[in-house]
DNA sequence: TTCGATTTGTTGCTGGGCACAACATACGGC
DNA sequence: GCCGTATGTTGTGCCCAGCAACAAATCGAA
């Protein structure tokens, strides 16, 4: 089930088997991809054989799995028919707008992304009409690519630099756009009912091992800001009001540089994407235009070709966010982190740091030792795992689909 | 649900909707005490009336549930008739073994403590087999105590200041006590299977209003280190080895004094037990047994009084713990703070300066502002919460308790 | 006071859905 | 070719939630 929209927020309502029983054997499948068959969802949720067998027929004919064949004979006995994912039936479309750049994807019930395109302009130098205007657009298009190929678009969500109520679907504030209090789903086609997150948290989502292992851990996403999407047991936890993951401002130096946001020394004033471009010697004009990607590439690039400054600058904001990763690995007992936005492109130098720093300050290290993953998606992270909430909404809830 | 035991850490396994059901009637009766009819539970769960009444019958031969006469009659229609939670049902076992004291206590269905008894004598100077002897002395008493107040111990539950592996019942490493790997709850009598977590996070579940409004919070347990219990939706966050909390060693200043943990300028060089101690100019001699108490409460007495140094330790103090918890709100979006331990003596100064920090600092607070409270119970909270956590396991799966 | 309106709780009925068992199917191994 | 084994299907019974009708207990108004 999908944390956010289906969210069990207050588990005081009545539950209804059949749905639930569906999804666990969808999920199931959507799990162990290829390779389970009637009787394994049988074995692994304790239902029954014929019971599984009913709820797969059911997902079958409403066009959620489909069989795919006899598995590999192994041991004696009547050889079992896998089920996978079909990937011609419901599809998530995923928009995200970002400062410098609008995407938007399409991604089927197995998780593939089936169609894609960004278009890489400063949101800055237009209205906020002629944005809307053009995420309109785009979905239009996408929309239109994924009828084309077979697929149903079943449901549509934006990630937004910002903080946003998802209850209202509503921006309740992005800075960079100039957005404040803006029902930005209302532009999407009609008929997909939109919702709405901020980028760190769908960046989080688009990790392909999420929903295969169940997995826990802290997605960094390092833009300007730096941000970051909490995944417990493989559900995006999102606090409270829908803020977790506010590690830009964590204070690293209480006597540190001061920082816009009144504080001192926050993480962002080391780690954050100016502050590597200052320390590199890099100027960061915000009057050159398409800022994000051209100069994290040329910072790579300097990186690569030995510049000192930029090197040190590089190891100097991976042991500052290492460090402070740690301290949220303490508090959550997370063993894993992946690296996301712009860490993702300075990997190769900020990795080693983060994983040195997170390996000796990891309370729990002696018994279990974290890890430190690059992500795997860049800066279309964001769209994509949009578009993949949509999809685990209909895992967590097939029954919407099946009676649509 | 209890998060613990009971916890769907893989929501994989098929429902048993009449198990969910019961469990959801109880807690609707827990929630809303003495103030809930069969038809509210309907209503409120969205199941029929007819099955609420099946439900709450259920729960009343199985000896859960009690009617209380009428309720205020203000609308027309007939009068609906009260539920409560019995208090001569299940009851729950707690135990805390701390280094300077042992202590164990008796709850009721309800939540009330029926039953305390605290042994203040330092456990250093004991050997093991001593100490599990001592718990297992004190059990029975609590036991006997239990069975002759009509009430019938379904559970125990013991809280260590170490590292646990709940799912072996083991203690694998309590530092003050010389314990490591110690399956402790085998000297518990043998018909109450039993728990096992860490002191904090024990605590944080003494909370009266934990149940009652489904609350998430974070319980900070000041003790010679610094911990941390994160609620989350009424569920104790545990996190994936069971760890979570451990705040104590977040980095306050890279350049700050160092740690026994290898660390620099941790929070609990800040705000620990010993640091205010030293901070205040008190000799926080480990010879003078019984710690713990006497020091915090000469502290206070000094505050009291007027003492600078002692305003000027615990001012320092409230500011660098708040400051870090205002981190870790930011972290997991929590509006809440309970501070308990030495922090609950030592709240009327520590309390005003955390409150500040935690208001400026976290992010959030342009829109809902966050707030500090002094937690409930003192050095009995790990034990009562312990107790508590039985409770919670027979509300979530009251069905083990009825067809015992 | 009486009668309708209203809300609560109960009872009998119905149907959905799961467990169980028996059976058909399809292999491997001897 | 036969037996053992594992998978998938079919038929049966039972649990349990929903539904509707009814009894119960109050309020309000004529």
């Amino acid at each position: 089930m999908h944390a956010g929209t289906v969210r069990r927020r207050h588990d005081t309502t009545a539950v209804n088997p059949r749905a639930a029983h569906l999804s666990l054997a969808l999920r199931h499948v959507a799990e162990a991809s290829g390779q389970i068959s009637r009787a394994d969802i049988a074995a692994r949720t304790g239902l029954n054989r014929s019971t599984a067998s009913s709820l797969v027929d059911e997902l079958i004919t409403g066009g959620l799995v489909k069989e795919t064949g006899a598995t590999p004979r192994t041991r004696a006995g009547r050889p079992a028919t896998a089920l996978a994912l079909r990937d011609d039936g419901p599809a998530g479309l995923g928009v995200d707008v970002n400062v410098d750049y609008t995407a938007v994807c399409v991604v089927d019930l197995t998780g593939a992304v089936r169609y894609k395109h960004v278009v890489a302009e400063d949101q800055r130098g237009h209205t906020m009409a002629e944005i809307l205007d053009r995420i309109n657009t785009l979905s239009r298009a996408a929309h239109a690519a994924a009828r084309a190929d077979e697929l149903t678009l079943c449901g549509s969500a934006i990630a937004v630099p910002g903080i946003v109520d998802r209850d209202r679907a509503t921006v309740t504030l992005a800075p960079n756009l100039g957005w404040r209090d803006l029902a930005v789903t209302e532009v999407l086609p009609a008929d997909v009912h939109g919702l709405l997150d901020n980028e760190a948290n769908f960046a989080a989502l688009s990790e392909p091992g999420l929903l295969r292992a169940r997995a826990s851990y802290l997605y960094v996403s390092g833009q300007i800001g730096v941000g970051a999407g909490i995944v417990l047991d493989g559900h995006l936890y999102r606090g409270t009001h829908g803020w977790s993951g506010e590690i830009g401002h964590l204070t690293v130096d209480r006597d540190g540089p001061p920082c816009p946001c009144g504080r001192r020394g926050c993480l962002e004033r080391y780690a954050g994407q100016e502050a590597i471009l200052r320390a590199a010697g890099v100027s960061s004009d915000p009057g050159t235009a398409l800022g994000v990607r051209p100069t994290i590439t040329l910072i790579a690039d300097r990186a690569r070709s030995g510049d000192t400054a930029t090197l040190a600058a590089l190891t100097r904001a991976g042991e500052v966010l290492g460090a402070t990763l740690a301290g949220c690995l303490n508090l959550l007992d997370l063993g894993h982190v992946v690296l996301g936005g712009i860490y993702r492109d300075l990997a190769p130098w900020i990795a080693p740091e983060v994983e040195r720093e997170v390996a000796t300050q990891f309370l729990g290290a002696p018994w279990a030792r974290p890890t430190v993953e690059v992500a795997t998606y860049g800066p279309e992270a964001p769209a994509i795992g949009a578009a993949r909430s949509v999809i685990h909404d209909v895992i967590g809830d097939p029954l919407r689909w099946l009676n649509r």
